[in-house]
DNA sequence: CGCGACGTTGATTTGCCTCAACGATTGTGG
DNA sequence: CCACAATCGTTGAGGCAAATCAACGTCGCG
């Protein structure tokens, strides 16, 4: 079944009886992404919210001197969107690229509302999900401020070792915030 | 009354009966802190969360060099807490110092639970309010990737007025990332 | 009054960027 | 299958943004 990895996500954070996932999982549909594929760029307006079964994305904002700067990078498990665009219907200012060919469940925004709406443990389950979102990038803003690129690298290989494996050194250096050659650099 | 900001606070985000609202703020107990006071310190189990009425603190981390680096500034209508550690009774990293003598709202973690269960609503209300809170920090990161130190203090500048009118600069820059002699250097 | 915190300035250093060049790898079309 | 282009990782030279360290005058406060 394509639903039991978000099957089991939801349940790390609160637990919901058979039938409420089923109800909820049943708004989630697959999607199948090739490499390369955009599932959102700048201002369009994100309407769906994805979920990760495999693959590989990076969701990234361009400044203005025309650098890619990567948000985060989602594999298996993680979430996809671009959360102040879904909410607010604005236009989005980031973009959404599968590095790999990878199999995704999406939610519409009109399905999410109806699901707050109708069930309102999902109500818990989403504020459980965004605290500990809010904690995560807490804690990533403090690291850029006190560590050095090479311990934020060391960093991002000790706490995402599968994703290092999959991403080229390009990708990464646009994760940390760094140049591609700064980060070749360090590796020594 | 001294819940009215709190009130006014949350109607911003969900529409709540007058005795939802009631229930709710019957929870969060006056608490005056005098300049200078903290509320939380490293290694501290942060067991509340707090609103402010009027005064002014900072939290921040220390890093191994030890550097005070603000997480953020907190002023009426703020929120002060680690949320980490509230959520997960860790030991905190952070510290919550006053900068004025403040008023502030207080619910202890025990009262906040009991609230989620008993008031399913505010599931709702404070999902909304992680949700943006997640946009916001992720705002923050993007700025400070692509911005300079200078755009950054204009950026803060324009967005906080009421707040760089009560901080020294030597804050404003702790906040900013940056050392305060650059920051004078900045300023012309 | 004297002390500590503050804002400022200058000299020097450092972390990281930019630009340019290179070979190695991968992908693509003929 | 090969030829070519595109992308990648690496390295070096030079430059810039920001940190560090030290010194100074000012101010508020005990």
């Amino acid at each position: 079944m394509s639903h039991s990895l978000l099957r089991d996500h939801f349940r790390k954070f609160v637990s919901l009886s058979e039938n409420d996932l089923n109800i909820i999982c049943k708004y989630f549909k697959p999607l199948s992404v090739t490499k390369g594929e955009f599932l959102l760029t700048q201002n369009d307006i994100c309407k769906f919210e994805g979920f990760v079964i495999n693959g590989c994305f990076r969701i990234y904002s361009i400044d203005k001197k025309g650098n890619e700067k990567n948000l985060y990078i989602a594999i298996e498990d993680w979430w996809l969107m671009d959360i102040d665009s879904f909410m607010n219907g604005s236009p989005s200012e980031l973009n959404i690229e599968a590095l790999e060919t990878s199999d995704i469940l999406v939610i519409s925004k009109t399905d999410k509302d109806f699901l707050y709406e109708s069930l309102p443990i999902t109500n818990k389950l989403f504020r459980i999900m965004s605290q500990k979102a809010v904690v995560a990038w807490q804690k990533r803003l403090i690291r850029n401020h006190c560590l050095t690129a090479k311990e934020r690298h060391q960093h991002f290989i000790n706490t995402y070792p599968k994703i290092v494996s999959r991403l080229s050194d390009r990708q990464i250096a646009k994760y940390l915030g760094i140049s591609h050659e700064f980060l070749s650099k360090i590796k020594k």
